[in-house]
RNA sequence: GGGCGUAUAGCUCAGUUGGUUAGAGCACCUGCCUUACAAGCAGGGGGUCCCAAGUUCGAAUCUUGGUACGCCCACCA
C-alpha cells in the first residue's frame, strides 16, 4: 500500500462486515485447549433468556465483558470466553403460547401432524397439544431467536468462541443438569416433600423464594361476626373472606387483654358452621384490624409458620388452577355444626376463582359481616413473571437444602473478588435473610426433567419415600420415555409398576452449572480441571441473589469449590428518571437500529464509558461521542502513516532507539506512564479510567503533538530530528491502536491492518497482537510534563492571537518574546525549531530570563502577526 | 423497618492518600479550511461540589446528623 492508497474516509458498515468475517475465518477467538491453565482466562458467560428480542442493556453489560475479554487476550492469554442461550423454563413457554396459539395438555399423544404455525392477530382460543408436540414448538422458536440473537452479538463484535456454544435444553446440559442432581442426591443435599409451597395458579407450578416479589394491590378488610361456642360475638378482620371454610382457627396476641377470658375456648364460622379453636399466636398483631384474626389454610405465609407450630387439619380449598375445589362439610378435616346449610353455601362458591369467590362471598356472609368492606393497600407476593397472587397450596417438590448452610454459603461467597467490592452485600444479606429451602421443582413441560420415577403398589399408588433414581449411564433422560432399569415399558403406570416424576426442574438449576456445563463436568475430567473455577463472572446486579447464589451453592456442594475468582457487577441501563429500561415501559430503544445508526464501536464506547456496577442513563449524544473518536482514530492514524512512506512510496518503520529529540522524549514519557496507568486499571476491571485517560491522551496526542512536530517529520525525514519524531509518531500510534482495540475493535483493526499488520514480527489482526508496553529511554530525566506544557502555551497562545485576530493558521509571525524563569527559558530553547515550524513564526524567538518570583505568573509570550501573508 | 448505592456546570460524568483559582465531553457563544480530520481546530460564558454541624492551617474529599433519589430485602390478617 503507498500513501496515496490509503482510504480517504471510515465506513463503519463495511468495516465490521468485513473484519467479522476475517476474525471468524481465522479464527481469532478460538479457545486453544492445550495452553497451560495458569495461561488461560475463562469467562462465566451469562446465557441470555431467549424470550424474543435483546435490548440496550444486554449490549451494554455484554460488550463490558468482551472488553476485558479483549484486553486479556492481548496480555497473551487464552481465552476461553463461551456463549450459552437459556432457553428453557417459563419464558419460553409463555412466548410459545402466545405465539402459536397453543397450550400443553400431557394427557394428549403426541400428533406427528401437527406443525406450530405462526398465529399473529389469528384465532384467540389456544389448541391443546401433547407435550412432546408443546416441546417441539419450543425449540422452534428457540433455534429462531437463537440465529437472532447470534447476529447482533456478532455484529456488536463481542469475541465468543463460536464452537463453545451452548443451550440450557441441549443434550450436554441435560445431561450436566440430572448428573448435578443425582450428585446432590448422593450427597444428601436433596430432598422432597409434601408442603405448602408457593404457586402460581396461572402457570400452575411451584416457585422458589428468589422468583418472587411484593406488588401492591387494592383490597378489602371484610369485618365478619364469629360467634364462640360460649355465645359472644366476635368481630374479625380479613382480606381473604373467601377462604372462610378453610379457617382452622383463630388467634390473638398472648398479652391482649381483650381476648383472655377466649383463649383455650371455640369460635363458630359463620356461613358453615364450624367450630375452631381461639389460640395465643405472637404475630397476631393487637393494633391491627379487630385485633383477633382468623388462621386460613392459606392466606398468607403467616398462616403457614403458624399452621405448622399447629396438629390442626390442613384444609385445602384452593386448587392447583386458583379456583375452589369441591369439598364436604361434615367429613374429616372439614367438620361442621351444621353440614347441611355448611354444604349448601359452599356450593355456590365450587368452581370460583378466589376472586370470584369472595365477591359471593358478601352476598353468602349477609348479616355476619359487620359493614361494607373497606378499601385497603395491601402488598401482595407474586411470582414475578405472573400476573394473579400467589397461594400457598399443599404439593409434593424437590427442595436442595439451603438453610443448613446459610452461614457456609455466606463464607464461600467472601472467598470470591467481587467488582465493585460493596456487591458483595447483596449477597450476603440475601443468603442471611433465606427462610426456605431452594424449591427446584416446576410444574412445567420445557425443562429438563427429574431422572426419577416412582414405584405404585398394588393399588396403582406412588411410594414418593422411596424413589428410583437414573443410573448416570442412562443421562441425559426424560423418565416419560425411558423406563427405569428394573422395569419394562409394559409396567408403566401399571399397579405394581413404575411411573416417572412428572416434573421439569427450575431453570436456575441448570444455569446454576454453567461453569461446569462448559468445563465438562463429568464427562471430561482433563478439560474440567483446566477450565474450573473459572477466573470470571458478569452479571447483573438483580440477579445476584439467584444466579450467583445458586451457582456458589452448587460448586460447594458438589465439589467444596467456589465457581470463579472473581465477579464483576454490571450497572443498568436506567432512564432520565432513573428507573431501569424495560420492554414493558415501551422505552426501548432496538440495539439493531442504533448500530446502523452509530456503529458498533460507538455503540461500544458508551458501554465502555460506564464503570463496573453503576447505573448509566441512556443518552444518545454519547453515541455520537464515540463515533467521532473513532472517525478521529482513523483520520489521526491515516496522517501519521502517510508520514512514514519514503520517496519511493515504501513503508518505513523507524526504531525508538532513534528518538532523541527532548520533546518526543517528553511526550514517550507521557505515553509510558499512560500506558502503566492503563494496565493497572484494567487488571482492577477498572477499564472505564483506562478509557478516559487514553481517550484524553489521544485528542492530546492529535492537537498539540501532532501540530508541533509534524512539519519537522515531514520536512526532516532524512534527518536524525525528522526520524526521532517518526519514531515518536510511530511508537505513539501504534500504543494507542493497541490501547484502544478491547474498547473499538472495528477501526483499530482496520487501522491496524493498514501497515502494522505486514510488519515482520507483528500479528496479522490487532487484537491477537500483545498490549503495548513502555520503552525504555535512556536519556537524562527532563521536566518532561512542564516542557510539555510550555510549549503546549506557546503553540495555543499563537493559534489564539491568529484566530482572534480573524487570520488563518498559516498566517506568519514576525516575532516572538518569551518571558520565563531560567529553567522555563532552558525548557522552551528545547523545542525552538519545532515552534518555529510549527506557528510559521519567521525568525527565532527572543527570551528574557526574570527572577523567580513565585507569586507572580513570570511565564509569558508576547508576539506580533505579520502584516501580509508571506 | 433493615441493608447498599448515588447526589459536582443546562445534560452525562471524572475528581487518587484532605493541598493553589473544582475538571472533561455534550449543548451554547465567538473566530479560523491548517500537510489527516468542519464529524475538525483555537477561544469564551456557565458551579452555594444536596443541607447542617464537627475535625483541620486548609474539606467536593474525613466524622456525625439530616434531605432527596435509586436498588435489594422485610412487613403483608
Amino acid at each position: 500500500m503507498a500513501a496515496s492508497d490509503l482510504p480517504k474516509k471510515y465506513n463503519n458498515a463495511t468495516s465490521e462486515e468485513n473484519w467479522g468475517k476475517k476474525w471468524a475465518l481465522h479464527a481469532v477467538y478460538q479457545y486453544n485447549p492445550n495452553v497451560d491453565r495458569s495461561q488461560t482466562y475463562v469467562i462465566d458467560t451469562p446465557p441470555p433468556t431467549v424470550s424474543g428480542s435483546l435490548h440496550m442493556g444486554h449490549v451494554f453489560s455484554y460488550t463490558q465483558t468482551d472488553i476485558v475479554a479483549r484486553y486479556m487476550r492481548m496480555t497473551g492469554k487464552n481465552i476461553f470466553y463461551p456463549i450459552g442461550w437459556d432457553d428453557n423454563g417459563l419464558p419460553t413457554e409463555r412466548r410459545v403460547q402466545s405465539m402459536f396459539c397453543i397450550r400443553c395438555n400431557p394427557q394428549l399423544p403426541y400428533d406427528p401432524e401437527f406443525k406450530p404455525k405462526n398465529a399473529k392477530g389469528g384465532k384467540k382460543t389456544q389448541k391443546e397439544v401433547s407435550r412432546q408436540n408443546f416441546l417441539e414448538a419450543c425449540k422452534i422458536q428457540t433455534a429462531s431467536d437463537e440465529i437472532k440473537y447470534e447476529g447482533l452479538w456478532k455484529h456488536l463484535g463481542l469475541s465468543f468462541d463460536w464452537n463453545q456454544q451452548y443451550a440450557t435444553i441441549d443434550e450436554h446440559c441435560r445431561k450436566v443438569s440430572q448428573n448435578s442432581f443425582l450428585d446432590l442426591v448422593d450427597k444428601n443435599h436433596v430432598y422432597s416433600s409434601k408442603a405448602p409451597t408457593m404457586w402460581d395458579t396461572t402457570f400452575q407450578t411451584a416457585v422458589a423464594q428468589a422468583e418472587v416479589e411484593d406488588r401492591e394491590k387494592h383490597g378489602h378488610y371484610h369485618d365478619i361476626k364469629f360467634k364462640t361456642d360460649c355465645g359472644e360475638e366476635l368481630v374479625i378482620s380479613t382480606t381473604r373472606p373467601e377462604l372462610l371454610a378453610a379457617c382452622i382457627c383463630v388467634v390473638a396476641h398472648p398479652d391482649d387483654e381483650r381476648f383472655q377470658h377466649l383463649f383455650g375456648k371455640f369460635a363458630i364460622t359463620p356461613v358453615f358452621h364450624s367450630k375452631v379453636p381461639i389460640l395465643k399466636a405472637e404475630h397476631a398483631d393487637p393494633d391491627k384490624g379487630t385485633g383477633i384474626l382468623m388462621v386460613c389454610t392459606f392466606g398468607d405465609s403467616a398462616d403457614v409458620d403458624f399452621w405448622k407450630t399447629t396438629s390442626l387439619p390442613l384444609k385445602q380449598i384452593i386448587g392447583r388452577g386458583g379456583k375452589l375445589v369441591k369439598i364436604e362439610f361434615g367429613k374429616e378435616e372439614f367438620a361442621s355444626e351444621n353440614p347441611k346449610v355448611a354444604n349448601s353455601n359452599y356450593q355456590e362458591l365450587v368452581g370460583l376463582y378466589a376472586k370470584q369467590a369472595r365477591k359471593k362471598m358478601v352476598e353468602l356472609l349477609g348479616d355476619s359481616l359487620c359493614a361494607e368492606p373497606k378499601p385497603t393497600e395491601q402488598i401482595v407476593k407474586f411470582y414475578e413473571k405472573g400476573d394473579e397472587p400467589l397461594e400457598f397450596i399443599s404439593t409434593r417438590q424437590w427442595f436442595i437444602k439451603i438453610l443448613e448452610n446459610k452461614n457456609t454459603l455466606v463464607e464461600q461467597g467472601k472467598k470470591v473478588k467481587w467488582h465493585p467490592e460493596h456487591m458483595f452485600k447483596r449477597y450476603e444479606q440475601w443468603v442471611e435473610g433465606l427462610n426456605q429451602d431452594w424449591c427446584i421443582s416446576r410444574q412445567r413441560f420445557f425443562g429438563v426433567p427429574f431422572p426419577v420415577w416412582y414405584k405404585l403398589d398394588a393399588q396403582g399408588e406412588p411410594d414418593y419415600d422411596n424413589p428410583i433414581f437414573a443410573s448416570k449411564e442412562q443421562l441425559p433422560l426424560d423418565p416419560q420415555v425411558t423406563n427405569p432399569v428394573s422395569y419394562s415399558e409394559e409396567q408403566r403406570g401399571q399397579p405394581n409398576g413404575f411411573m416417572a416424576d412428572p416434573d421439569v426442574m427450575d431453570t436456575w438449576a441448570t444455569s446454576s452449572v454453567s461453569p461446569q456445563i462448559s468445563s465438562h463436568w463429568k464427562g471430561n475430567d482433563g478439560r474440567h480441571a483446566k477450565l474450573f473455577p473459572a477466573d470470571l463472572r458478569p452479571q447483573a446486579h438483580e440477579i445476584i441473589r439467584t444466579w450467583a447464589f445458586y451457582t456458589i451453592t452448587k460448586s460447594w456442594m458438589h465439589e467444596d469449590k467456589i465457581p470463579w475468582h472473581n465477579i464483576a457487577i454490571s450497572g443498568w441501563v436506567v432512564n432520565p428518571d432513573k428507573k431501569k429500561m424495560s420492554k414493558s415501559k415501551g422505552d426501548t430503544v432496538t440495539p439493531d437500529d442504533l448500530l446502523k445508526t452509530y456503529s458498533a464501536d460507538a455503540l461500544r464506547y458508551w458501554a465502555g464509558k460506564a464503570r463496573l456496577g453503576n447505573d448509566t442513563v441512556y443518552d444518545e449524544s454519547v453515541f455520537k461521542v464515540g463515533l467521532r473518536l473513532t472517525t478521529k482514530i482513523f483520520n489521526a492514524s491515516k496522517f501519521v502513516l502517510m508520514q512514514m512512506y519514503d520517496k519511493e512510496g515504501k513503508f518505513k518503520t523507524n526504531s525508538p532507539g532513534l528518538i532523541t529529540e527532548p520533546v518526543d522524549v517528553a511526550w514517550i514519557r507521557k505515553m509510558n506512564l499512560l500506558i502503566s496507568q492503563s494496565t493497572a486499571h484494567f487488571e482492577k476491571y477498572d477499564y472505564a479510567i483506562a478509557l478516559s485517560q487514553t481517550e484524553s491522551s489521544f485528542w492530546d496526542f492529535c492537537d498539540f503533538y501532532l501540530e508541533l512536530t509534524k512539519t519537522r517529520a515531514y520536512k526532516q525525514k532524512e534527518q536524525a530530528s525528522g526520524q526521532s519524531a517518526l519514531a515518536t509518531l510511530e511508537h505513539s500510534l501504534r500504543s494507542f491502536i493497541k490501547l484502544f482495540a478491547p474498547f473499538v475493535p472495528y477501526v483499530t483493526e482496520e487501522v491496524w491492518n493498514f501497515e502494522f499488520s505486514k510488519l515482520d514480527g507483528e500479528s496479522p489482526f490487532v487484537h491477537s497482537s500483545l498490549w503495548p508496553c513502555a520503552i525504555e529511554l535512556n536519556k537524562n530525566a527532563i521536566e518532561s510534563k512542564q516542557l510539555i506544557d510550555l510549549s503546549k502555551e506557546v503553540l495555543n497562545k499563537a493559534r489564539g492571537l491568529k484566530s482572534s485576530n480573524q487570520k488563518s493558521l498559516r498566517w506568519p509571525i514576525n516575532s516572538m518574546f518569551i518571558k520565563g524563569t531560567a529553567k522555563d527559558i532552558d525548557l522552551i530553547k528545547l523545542v525552538e525549531s519545532d515552534i518555529i515550524l510549527s506557528t510559521s513564526l519567521k525568525q527565532a524567538p527572543t527570551y528574557q530570563v526574570l527572577e523567580q518570583k513565585p507569586e507572580e505568573s513570570f511565564f509569558s509570550i508576547e508576539m506580533e502577526l505579520s502584516e501580509t501573508k508571506e
